[in-house]
This record gives C-alpha cells, sequence and structure tokens, in this order.
RNA sequence: GUGGCUAUAGUACAACGGUUAGUACAUCGGGUUGUGGUCCCGAUGACCUGGGUUCGACUCCCAGUAGCCACCCCA
C-alpha cells in the first residue's frame, strides 16, 4: 500500500459537523458542590492516611465501628445541640417516604454515643473505645480544606473518667500527624463542668454587660451574649478580640475537680513532650463539650500565615452525654480529624509517596494461542507472589509494551505463537532492552534469578 | 448567608472588536503490521449560559450559573 501523503483529512461537512455539536451538548453531569471525586493518583494519598489512622487506633486498643450514613434528624438535634451551626445551618435533613426527618450524619460522635447505648455497651469491659473513619456532610459554601462531604477519622472512649483517656486522645492525633511530617500543636482548655461553668458564665456576662463594652462588641457577640456566651470568646472580630483580653478566664473559675483533671492532662502533655498551647479562648461549637476541650492546628513552617490556621481536627470531653441521650452516666471523650485536610498538609509539605512498587513483570502476549497460554501463566506467577500485570485485552505488542513501560515494569515476559510453538518464553530487562529466550518451565527460576541481580 | 477574583480543547496556559482562536502536556494514528521509554510526522479536541452595545462580540457591558478564595463557622 503506497504511503499516505500527509494529505489533510477532508474536513466534515458544515451539517455533519452541526449534528455532531448538537449530540455534544446535551446536558452532561458534574459533581455537587462541595463534593470531591477522588481519583486515580489521588487515592494513594488516601491508603496512606487510612493505613496511618488505623494503624495508630489498633496500637492503642481502638477497635472499628462503621454506622450508617443516614440517622433520625433527632439524634444530632438533641446531642450536637441547637446551639451549633452544624445543626442549625448546616445539616443535609430530607423528609423519607414514611414522613420521618432523616440526615446525612454531620460528625460522628453522637452515632457512636448511641452505639454504645443502643448495644448496651456499659456491659463490655471498660472503657469502649472505638475507631470510627467515614464521610460526613455539611452543607455549607466550599472553600480552601472545606467540602459538603469531608472523611473524618474519629476515635471515640466511653467508660473513663480519668485524664490519661484525654491524653491518650491527644497523644494518637499528635502521633497521627508527626508519622505523616504534619507539624502540629496541640490548642487546649477547660471548659469545666456544668457547676462551675454555671458560675464563670455568670462573671462573663457580668463582665460583658459592664458600661459601654456591650456596644463595642460586633452584631453576632450581641447574639451570642444571649444564646452562647462562651463563644464570645472566640470571635475572631478585631473589637471583640480586645474586648476579652481582660474577660475573666473559665481556668480561675474552675472547681476542685475539675481543675485537678485538667492539671493533670497537661502535666501529662509536658511529660510526652507534646507541642500544645493553653488557649483560654477555646470554647469550641458544639454543645455537648465539658472539662477538656482541644484542637489541632498546622504550625506553619514560615510566617506567612495570618492568625486563622484551619483546624485539622478537634475534640474534647463529654460526660454528660450518653446520660443526656437516654443511656447510664458515663464518662467519655474524643476526637474527630478531617483527612481531607490532612491530606492537603502532606502534599503541601512535598512529603514524597513511596514507589508504587517495583519489580513489576509485565506479560505480553501475540495471537490467540499465546494469550490463553498467558493467562495461565499469569495466574500462576500471581499466586507464586510476583507483582504481575497485564493488558490482555490489547493485540498489538507495541501497546503492550507502551503499557510496560507506563507502569513502571522491570521486566516484560513476550509469548507469541513462536514461543508457544517452542515452550519458551522472551524475557525482556526494560531497562537495557536486552531480550533472552527462557524456558517456559523455567520461567519462575529465572525471574527470581534476575530479580537478585537487581 | 456576605464579599472578592476567575470562566478558552482532557489538563495547564495564550491571543484577538473583523474570514482558518494558538502553544505545551495528554490522547489517537503513522514512521517500525513481533518490541516500550527518545526522536520525527500527522490527527482529534475549546471560546460557561442568556441578554445588551456594535455593521460585526470569544473579546466590551449586564445578569445568571459554576469554580476558586476570604468572612462566618468548622474537619
Amino acid at each position: 500500500m503506497p504511503r499516505k501523503k500527509n494529505t489533510r483529512a477532508p474536513r466534515p461537512k458544515m451539517k455533519e459537523k452541526e449534528k455532531e455539536k448538537k449530540v455534544s451538548s446535551i446536558k452532561s453531569f458534574s459533581r455537587l458542590k462541595g463534593m470531591k471525586d477522588i481519583l486515580f493518583d489521588e487515592y494513594r494519598y488516601w491508603e496512606l492516611v487510612i493505613k496511618k489512622a488505623t494503624e495508630m487506633a489498633r496500637v492503642y486498643g481502638f477497635r472499628r465501628v462503621d454506622t450508617p450514613i443516614l440517622e433520625d434528624a433527632r439524634l444530632y438535634e438533641r446531642s450536637t445541640g441547637k446551639g451549633s451551626d452544624i445543626v442549625t445551618k448546616e445539616m443535609y435533613t430530607f423528609v423519607d417516604k414514611n414522613g420521618e426527618r432523616v440526615s446525612l450524619r454531620p460528625e460522628a460522635t453522637p452515632s457512636l454515643t448511641r452505639v454504645y447505648i443502643e448495644h448496651g455497651m456499659f456491659n463490655l469491659p471498660q472503657p469502649v473505645k472505638m475507631f470510627w473513619l467515614g464521610p460526613i456532610f455539611r452543607h455549607e459554601k466550599p472553600q480552601a480544606g472545606r467540602y459538603r462531604q469531608a472523611t473524618q477519622f474519629d476515635l471515640e472512649i466511653f467508660g473513663e473518667e480519668g485524664p490519661v483517656a484525654d491524653v491518650m486522645l491527644i497523644l494518637i492525633a499528635y502521633n497521627f500527624f508527626s508519622e505523616l511530617q504534619v507539624n502540629v500543636q496541640i490548642q487546649i482548655n477547660s471548659i469545666g463542668c456544668e457547676d462551675c461553668r454555671k458560675e464563670y458564665l455568670a462573671k462573663l456576662l457580668e463582665f460583658y454587660k459592664e458600661r459601654g463594652r456591650r456596644s463595642k462588641l460586633c452584631n453576632d457577640c450581641k447574639k451570642r451574649l444571649v444564646k452562647n456566651p462562651l463563644r464570645l470568646l472566640d470571635c475572631k472580630e478585631e473589637k471583640c478580640i480586645e474586648a476579652r483580653e481582660e474577660a475573666p478566664q473559665i481556668v480561675d473559675f474552675l472547681c476542685d475537680s475539675c481543675r485537678e483533671h485538667f492539671i493533670k492532662v497537661l502535666e501529662y502533655l509536658d511529660e510526652l513532650e507534646i507541642n500544645y498551647n493553653m488557649n483560654p479562648y477555646l470554647v469550641r461549637g458544639l454543645d455537648y463539650y465539658n472539662r477538656t476541650v482541644f484542637e489541632i492546628v498546622p504550625v506553619e513552617k514560615e510566617e506567612k500565615s495570618g492568625l486563622p490556621k484551619l483546624a485539622l481536627g478537634g475534640g474534647g470531653r463529654y460526660d454528660g452525654l450518653v446520660r443526656y441521650m437516654g443511656g447510664r452516666p458515663t464518662p467519655a471523650c474524643g476526637f474527630g480529624l478531617g483527612l481531607e485536610r490532612t491530606i492537603a498538609k502532606i502534599k503541601e509539605n512535598n512529603i514524597p509517596l513511596k514507589k508504587d512498587e517495583d519489580s513489576i513483570i509485565f506479560l505480553a502476549q501475540l495471537g490467540e494461542q499465546a494469550r490463553r497460554k498467558s493467562f495461565i501463566l499469569f495466574e500462576e506467577l500471581r499466586r507464586a507472589g510476583f507483582k504481575v500485570r497485564q493488558a490482555f485485552t490489547k493485540d498489538s505488542l507495541k501497546i503492550q509494551l507502551e503499557e510496560a513501560n507506563r507502569i513502571g515494569a522491570k521486566f516484560s515476559l513476550i509469548l507469541g505463537q513462536k514461543e508457544v510453538m517452542d515452550g519458551t518464553v522472551l524475557f525482556r530487562d526494560m531497562d537495557s532492552g536486552i531480550q533472552e529466550i527462557i524456558n517456559y518451565k523455567k520461567v519462575k527460576e529465572e525471574i527470581e534469578k534476575k530479580l537478585e541481580k537487581k
């Protein structure tokens, strides 16, 4: 056949082109706002992070629990609480066919508390330590590090009152990040128990009501003064920050047992050499917290950051929740941390991922007979523990070798008509391009030998 | 919910008020019908939607939508 000249392909006639255009203008779908697809290479980061989370949880004796993504809306309204934005503004809530109000879970703790109660886990040896990992949903405006579907790694300890539990959680979270080479600091505070907080709140209100002070607050804070005065403390408005400087601090109002608890926590953290910062303004947005609250924030390398850093995780103690949700009085604490944000940090730090695999052996085939034989050989090698790859759907050797190259195969085994007849296999070293003929029956031994040499 | 920025092939970017909207990478094909990575040649493939200004808009204006970012809040 004569060589094709570089004649131009005839342009499609206008009509055809228009037709095509019509076809392609059919509405196509795209992701929902704030939702992300995780594709091929990206997934390697996920494997890394999930593996680390699993490992950390297991080492410290946490056992995995999964809960449904959909729950009774009231579960969250009661536990997370109407004082939180999560419930009032951000929850995905629907009415199902039976008229039940159901919600996509916005966080893990309520479900796990439900699990503890529903399955009578107070009958298990205490404490009960749960490891949970999965998607959560919050209907917010998406932004850097904020998605409507996010993934959390969450640990909860039920039935342990002592400060060791708080510390263990903080330690795990801290190690989790350290070992992923993400530099973090723990922001920590104690918001006391119901009793001491009551006293403190009274003082706090008194303080803010002093002459002129209230009028200086931002509008949100004026509302908070009535609804949720603790939250005055972590307002980011400059004037509110100014105002709080002189405000009474809750640590000064802790009752004896709360103070002792908090001090013990801090002592442990000192001994464990965990980088923490006692932050008297940290209060957290959920209703159920008491005593220890903490957040995990990234430590930036240079002074590149403005003050508000995205928290990578947060948690604390919620001793009253189990009872409040209808269970026996049970002390508890937990934390959740965001995997998307964690991965973003890992990427930011250019932490190299381990190479996918080395010493991949690619199996190429030519012709129907050879393909069948390759299938068998492939299974044999796979069972023998070799990292084999193939492209049996392809016919052309060229394309198969391209594939071998793309995935970084060390060697290719080529099996064609000729080799089938001779009972041999072509062995190709992908770096050098050197090939040799080896006996089909001795393939495994030969591969072993070659791999050792490398 | 409020505000800012952006919108061009699969991706990353150009350009222009006026016939064929460029480049790189990716993809596909060929040079090599049993040989990849390099090289060479070729091909496929895009102006977010609607309105306005204009003789003429991908370009200018407005709106919508989407994306990114910030505030709020949080993982």
